[in-house]
DNA sequence: TTAACTTGCGCAAACGTTTTCGTGTTGAAA
DNA sequence: TTTCAACACGAAAACGTTTGCGCAAGTTAA
């Protein structure tokens, strides 16, 4: 129906020149209060707003970010774009979702959709089949490109940008040795294939635990999932898989997850052994989530805070956006930053205090 | 650093106009086999990919859809954002998303800040705050500016505009009669107030289904949570709340939740109290989410298909914008559509069967 | 009276495209 | 030789802004 109104359409209402009418808006002294406030209330009335994709192509920045997540339907991923939108707005910008849905040519495309001038810089997460496959040019590309890229969780060291990370190892680590300091003697985990980076990292700190208390690893004790996108059929297979380590463990009292999914399915299988929860065995779990809160038992968790990591990936992307304004003339080589945001051990009723 | 390549540059660097480019860039016949060949290679060369604001600005349209919606981290919503992007990306649209955080302030603000020609048209899922305050101005405005919108969930009548919902009614009613047909005497409902719309509906429904079974509803038996945001203060209140409804009607045996969060507190709560699940209380709830498929025991519940009210929404909004390049002038009364999405009920292990 | 300011406003360029409408150069038909 | 179509390309406008600069009219100072 009826169009926006622009510039031109006052000018012409009012009888002046679209520069005239855009220097008045902005309060220019040029322009004598009479005609300044006449156009104002014109303005006003019919509920003016410049057309912000002029201003994009004007000032050669949208004042957007681009996210790109494997998935949304996910605690931690939601949170994280919660905390990147909360600092986006409070300063000036919008934020624009695209989902790689784990897919390498997914998020390839959804880069390139973005890249084209809709958006000042990205913050992402690698898709589990990029990591897969190991192949980054779509990232250098971008950055090459002049285009900021902050990359949070799952990372990768030899593309050049800021990083937002957790301490993965830390955070592990600090969950088993409360498993141990809470009496546990054989301590399973349940982890990824190494390729996907938080899994294997988070295995890391389980066996740097173990190793700090003079605790030989067992291999029967670690399992580890194909994760791939979980579908029904994978959550049978997963039920099974961890059936399998209980029962040819039997001893075994706890219990490392490296996501709320794989523990709650512990626990599940757990009970149906008849094993009781946390007396007979301990589970902790990575990830804090809606799960973790309200399953019962409730999970003890390790925190990321996906919401921090978010708001702080904002941040340093944004600072590096608009300190690029300033310094244009720089050849300075670029430095950047990896941000480590600690996790902590929220305690609940999956583990015995 | 180097900036993306332009038509211009390329123009410059091999001697030849901006519109010969364009041209030969698009395989117009106006430009002959050799150059055409020549421009290509070169631009091929510099991974050249037209400006998309640029583009935005002279076809007047971005190809982009924006979402308003309270809150990110809700599995229904980040599910109908997964539909939305589906379908928008396969019909070359991306995403841009605003979060309300349930506040009208932020809804009308991030709604402002994207109707000034950063999208094409809204999706959007009202604010509670704003519903409360039954202050829809920010609607009537956008949509009287000529930029569509479609709203799913959480409608509100007088908007004239698209809007997918689920026929909370029915579907609560179908939860609600299977608890009568397994065999409940005495169901409760645990709902939202009254201007939750949701909340209401689904009320009612549950009082249609005793209606139509010739059960007298009892007040008691319908609790109305003040829903505010979750905080952890507001997660105690809401058990005790519980915990009173089941003291005071001891011989509840059945109980329909408007949400999942509610179920598994009344599930917790009715534990504690010593209740046998299902066998001495039977729960089912409204919204499929990740909680009712992993707790333990797992939810049957009403799901909603966000999915797909995503993909629905997303279909309608691009149709209606797809639609208006041809009839431009219409003056035609424009005529809405409300589609209704089924809902069907998901039996797990907190019902007989 | 003249020179020099000040005031208030408009012109035009620029951002990167696409597209319409020329226009100059061929080559062929008359 | 003239005429005209075909061919290959360029100029310019348009989308909606912002802004440096120019310019006319009015004002002040000399």
């Amino acid at each position: 129906m009826k169009r926006k109104i622009t510039l031109k359409q006052i000018a012409k209402e009012l009888d002046v020149s679209i520069s005239t009418v855009s220097k008045a808006l902005r309060n220019s002294i040029e322009i004598s209060e009479d005609t300044r406030q006449k156009i104002q209330a014109f303005a006003k009335l019919y509920n003016y707003r410049p057309n912000n994709i002029a201003l994009s192509l004007k000032n050669r920045k949208t004042k957007t970010i681009g996210i790109i997540i494997p998935e949304i339907v996910h605690h931690f991923f939601s949170k994280v774009i919660t905390g990147i939108e909360l600092v986006a707005n409070k300063r000036g910008y919008n934020v624009i979702v695209g989902l790689s849905n784990e897919s390498f040519d997914k998020e390839v495309i959804n880069m390139q959709m973005l890249a084209n001038g809709s958006i000042d810089g990205f913050i992402l997460s690698i898709a589990k089949e990029t990591l897969l496959q190991q192949d980054y040019h779509h990232f250098t590309e971008t950055i090459n490109q002049g285009m900021p890229i902050v990359m949070f969780d799952r990372v990768v060291n030899e593309i050049p940008c800021d990083k937002v990370i957790v301490d993965d190892v830390k955070g592990a680590k600090q969950a088993v040795e409360k498993l141990i300091s809470n009496g546990c003697k054989n301590i399973a985990i349940i982890s990824t294939k190494d390729y996907v980076s938080v899994g294997k990292l988070r295995t890391q700190g389980y066996l740097e635990a173990l190793e700090d208390h003079k605790i030989d690893p067992k291999a029967s004790l670690i399992l580890k999932i194909e994760d791939k996108l979980m579908s029904d059929d994978h959550l049978d297979k997963l039920e099974s898989e961890v059936e399998q380590l209980f029962q040819s463990n039997k001893s075994i009292d706890g219990i490392f997850a490296v996501n709320e999914l794989y523990a709650v399915t512990a626990i599940k299988v757990a009970r149906k052994l008849g094993l009781k929860i946390p007396d007979d065995l301990q589970v902790i779990s990575f990830s804090d989530g809606v799960l973790s809160k309200h399953s019962t038992p409730s999970l003890t968790t390790v925190s990321q805070h996906g919401q921090k990591i978010g708001e702080k990936a904002a941040n340093l992307l944004i600072n590096r956006l608009e300190a690029e304004e300033v310094d244009y003339n720089d050849e300075t080589e670029e430095v950047y930053e990896t941000v480590i945001i600690e996790t902590n051990l929220i305690e609940r009723e999956s583990t015995k205090n």
